[in-house]
Order: structure tokens, then sequence, then C-alpha cells
DNA sequence: GCCGTTTTCGGCCCGACTGTTTTCAGTCG
């Protein structure tokens, strides 16, 4: 039973109380799917240990019903509900513009039960019959199914970012706004993007939700208005434009940025001081605008330190920032290196010189150069003798070197028995030594955890990885016990990798904190095969200040010297 | 049904756009 599946019996139970008219609980129920579905570990491990109440929002009442959707694969208060309402009420509410009402709506009139019928009946044209629906809402559920059908559609992070910013140039280009500002879960650095939601401020803003509706690469334009624009670029990545006034523009961004559940917490907050706090602005009882201009004065106006994107999650940064307890996250200027290289020597694309040359012109004062050992032998791993031949290469190069210090260092394999595959007398010969799994992810969790334990703690070992080897969208971490890993590794004064390729961003935001937690050190790696790939260094910020990582965590804030100093 | 340095009881976020209507319900974020 996976998280999801969880959360979908829990989100179907919200739309089912919502239809008959219950307070408050369907939001109970919302919050709780959320909670499950965002959750890292594993429900069934939740549920094991006893600690499904640990989730915010999942109180004794729906911890048990959670334990009985683990324990037999279905709940009884689901079913008992369903009766009323036999459809697959998950599924037709995922298509566009189809709430629990029309699906109700549908089931009575027309008998539709799943996203099959509900196609049926849409092509016969037997929707647009019904009172109180149209011909436009039938073609808009005929367009609707096949998204609806569609699996995950998120995109990562390393696709919307670049994405974002291409947008935002060409609408500035029009000359018609005089702001625009991503917003959204782009702004926070989560690791993958529903949709973008891009704010902005324009003193025309008819022509410029036109000029956005005419953007190149924009498939469908699903609602054009001066204050909000909806439209759907090619490929079927959703963009959302909002314009707002120049005061508001604050308002406007925190809101925007959300999470959500982080927006809900603030307004329950304005509205326990007699405030309200919307998109436009934070309130008195007498509509009195207190705040609105900048994000800074709406927490300082509710008495809260300002909250960096990233960490409004709902996940303890209001009570911190209430507190004074922030933490000083690690900031762009704070980096200093990049600890993760391969070049051609390996399976990289491109020679040590031009690595070199590419994070010179970045500005990093040091990079590791970690190629694969031969392990890898079928994607060019080094030989011993190749490897000796590269640390004399890497010297020749540092001396002509003066603003940039490259680290001789290796990426070993870690074999399943947790040994690693470079021998302990090349090992004295690196700065910089890297080890990773690379085969045989599917052991069982006892094994697993040993088999990582025993790699960090070998000796002369400065960097685990890619710790969980989690894969966005094509494979989940490997089975371990994390909070044991982190722990020998903090003792073994091993470092753990925030890796920032985009589709690793491994270790993700959760297990950075949990990481920071058990006093380990984190050291950002771009995992660069091409000299391009050091761009990636954004997304492994990004993910470090989610975890609520400070400068102090992390290695990169080394100077070369410091940094060799330490790693000796 | 959840939650708490206002509360273990009594609260629980807010506005824009669309479509089908003649003033608003449904949906979305």
């Amino acid at each position: 039973m996976k998280n999801r599946q969880v959360a979908r019996i829990l989100y179907e139970i919200a739309e089912l109380l919502d239809l008959e008219g219950v307070q408050f609980k369907p939001r109970a129920y919302r919050r709780a799917a959320q909670a499950v579905e965002s959750c890292s570990t594993a429900i069934e491990e939740l549920a094991a240990e006893g600690r499904l109440s640990e989730l915010s929002g999942v109180g004794q009442a729906i911890a048990k019903k959670i334990e009985e959707i683990v324990q037999t694969g279905k709940l009884a208060y689901h079913e008992e509900l369903k009766e009323k309402l036999p459809v697959d009420l998950f599924a037709l509410t995922q298509v566009d513009g189809m709430g629990s009402k029309t699906a109700k709506l549908l089931y009575e009139e027309l008998g539709v039960r799943s996203l099959d019928d509900l196609e049926a009946v849409a092509r016969e044209g037997k929707i647009r019959a019904i009172k109180g629906l149209g011909e436009k809402t039938e073609d808009k559920i005929l367009r609707g199914l096949s998204e609806a059908r569609g699996v995950e559609k998120r995109e990562l992070l390393g696709y919307a970012l670049p994405l974002a910013r291409d947008l935002c140039d060409r609408l500035m280009e029009t000359g018609l706004f005089a702001r625009l500002e991503p917003a959204g879960s782009l702004r926070r650095g989560r690791e993958t993007i529903g949709d973008l939601d891009v704010l902005a401020v324009s003193a025309k803003p008819q022509e410029g939700a036109q000029a956005f509706s005419s953007l190149p690469g924009v498939e469908e334009v699903l609602a054009q208005g001066p204050k909000k624009s909806s439209v759907r670029l090619s490929g079927g990545f959703q963009v959302d434009l909002r314009i707002v006034p120049e005061e508001s523009f604050g308002a406007a961004l925190q809101y925007f940025t959300g999470s959500k559940s982080h927006n809900i917490r603030l307004r329950e907050r304005a509205v326990a001081r007699g405030y309200k706090l919307n998109e436009y602005g934070l309130f008195d009882e007498k509509n009195k605008p207190l705040a609105g201009e900048s994000e800074e004065g709406i927490y300082v106006a509710l008495e809260l330190a300002y909250i960096p994107a990233e960490l409004r999650e709902d996940e303890g940064e209001i009570l911190a920032a209430e507190r004074g307890t922030l933490p000083d996250l690690l900031s762009v200027q704070q980096i200093r290196s990049d600890l993760h290289i391969h070049t051609d020597w390996s399976d990289g694309k491109a020679s040590l010189e031009k690595m070199a040359q590419a994070a010179r012109a970045r500005g990093l004062s040091a990079i590791a150069i970690t190629d694969h050992f031969r392990f890898s032998q079928a994607i060019g791993g080094l030989s011993g003798d190749d490897l000796r031949r590269q640390i004399d290469e890497i010297a020749r190069i540092n001396a002509e070197l003066r603003e940039l210090r490259l680290l001789a260092g290796v990426e070993a394999n870690i074999a399943r028995d947790g040994s690693i595959d470079v021998p302990n007398r090349l090992l004295k010969l690196l700065d910089f030594v890297i080890v990773a799994v690379h085969s045989h992810f599917r052991l069982s969790r006892e094994e697993m955890t040993k088999r990582l334990i025993k790699a960090v703690e070998t000796e002369g070992v400065h960097l685990l990885a890619h710790p969980t080897g989690r894969k966005i969208g094509e494979r989940p971490a490997y089975e371990a016990d994390w909070q044991a890993v982190f722990d020998h590794a903090a003792k073994a004064g091993t470092a753990l990798e925030i890796n920032a390729n985009p589709i690793r961003l491994d270790l993700r935001a959760e297990h950075v904190r949990q990481a920071i937690d058990a006093g380990a050190k984190l050291a950002i790696g771009t995992d660069a095969h091409a000299p391009e790939h050091f761009d990636f260094a954004e997304f492994g910020l990004l993910t470090a200040r989610r975890g609520w990582a400070q400068g102090k965590d992390v290695l990169n804030i080394l100077s070369a010297d410091a940094l060799l100093k330490r790693l000796a």
C-alpha cells in the first residue's frame, strides 16, 4: 500500500463529505491526505511504528483509519460513504473543471461512474442536455479527459526554472509590464513543479493578458481576465499569470508563493489579531491596509521574522519565526566549491582543462575531480595507473592556476558488502574520496543499511554521493534506515551529498534536515559531466535551503585551503 | 476531525474566472 493510494482514499472521503454538506471534516481529511502524500517515509513503516500522528493533520481518528487501510487494503468508513455515490470520484475530479458536485450530478442523471463512462456520455452529447451544464462544459470535459488519465504531470525544477525565466524575459520585452516574478512552488524550490505561477504589475492589464496568451508555445488559453489568466503550453505545462496593483505586489507574492498550508496558518494568525489577509494586503477591522507592498511588511505586521520562501511548508517555520529561531540559510554567495565533477577521463564529456575553465568562469575557488574508478569500466572507469597519472596532471594544472584549486579525487563504487573498489594505498594519494552505490539497489533494508554504514565508516572516505539513490519519476530511494546511516556518517565525519542534478536532488530536502539534526555535514555536488552542468548548483542550493541548511552545515563554504586542511 | 503561549472546547482562509444563468454556483488555486 503506497502513500499515494492511502492519500487517494482520504481525498475521496473529503469529497464525499463535502457532497453531504459536512462542515470542516473535509478540510481535515484533505490536510491528512496531503501529509500522507508528501511524507517521504513509507506510510506502512509509520503505521507499524505507531508514529502516524506525528504527521501534522493526522490525529487519533484518522491514524486509526490509516492503520485499517494499511492492514486490510480498504476502509469500512470509506466503503460506507461510497454506497450513496458509488463512483470513482477521485479520478473524475481529476478532470479539469469537474468537481464533486458535477460528478454527483452526472452520476444521478446519466449513471457516470468512471472516466470511461464520462468520455462516452460526453461524446454522445448527453452532457449538454443536463440543466445547469452546457456545450462548453461538455467540450471542456472532453479536453480534460486525456490529461486526467495521464499520470503525474509534474515537471522537474530543472526544466521549470529556466522555462519560467525565459517566459518572463519574453513578457518583459513587450514593454507592457513593470514587474514580473515567478511565484508558487517554483519559488519555494520544490523538486517538481505542478504548474507555474507568474506574478506581474502592468499599467495595461488587458493588453498584458493578451500578450501572455499569445506567447509562443501556448497551446490553449484556459482563462483570460485582467487579473488572472491561465494557459497550457504544448507539452501540457500550465502557466498562470496574475496581474496585481503595485501596492499589493508584496502581498500577492506572499500569497501566490504559498504553500497553501503555510498561507492558511498565516491567515489564521491574521484572523486571531482581528485582521484580514488576502492577495491585496493585510487589513485591520476597518479595512485599513497595514501591509502589502512588501512580503517583509506582512510578516512583520504579524509579529514574525521574515520567512524565506523555501521554508514555507508549514513544517515549523512559523513557530521558529515567532521565536526568532529561524536558520540563517545557506546563500549563493557562500558557495565556493563544487565537490563532484567528472571529466573525459571517465564518462564526462569535457577535458580537465575545459571543466576547470568553466568552474573558474563561475567564480568557484575549488572543484573536486571525481571520475569513476574501475568498477565502472564499462563507462570508462579509471584503472589504478590512470588515477596516478590523473593526480599528476591535476598537480600540473594546479601549478598553472591561481584563483582555482583542483582537488584530486575519485568516485569509488560501494560493493554489495559495503567494501569499496579503490585500494587503500591509492586513497592515501587523494584529496577527496567519494563513495556511491551503482548496483544492487534492491537489498533488504537491513543489508542496505549495513552496507552504507560500512562505506561511510571506511578510513579515507570523505563523502557519500547521491545517498538514497532515488531518481525523480524513475525510481524510489533504496530501502534503508536513513537515521542510522546519517548517525554513523556524522560520527565518522563523512559528509552526505546533496547531488544537484535535477533528476536526483539526493539527499532530498526532508533528508537534508534529518541529516543536519543527526549532526552530519553536507556537500553540494553537481555531478557535472559537461561544463554546462555547473549550472545545476542552483538546484542543490535550493534543496539545501529547503532542508534548513546553514553555512556551517556544508563543506562548500570553505576556501580551498580550509577545505584541504579539513579533509586531511 | 484537528488543534492549542488566546483555547482540551470552540473555533476552523479567501478571492477570481467561467458558464449558465438573469444573480450565482461551481471550480480552482
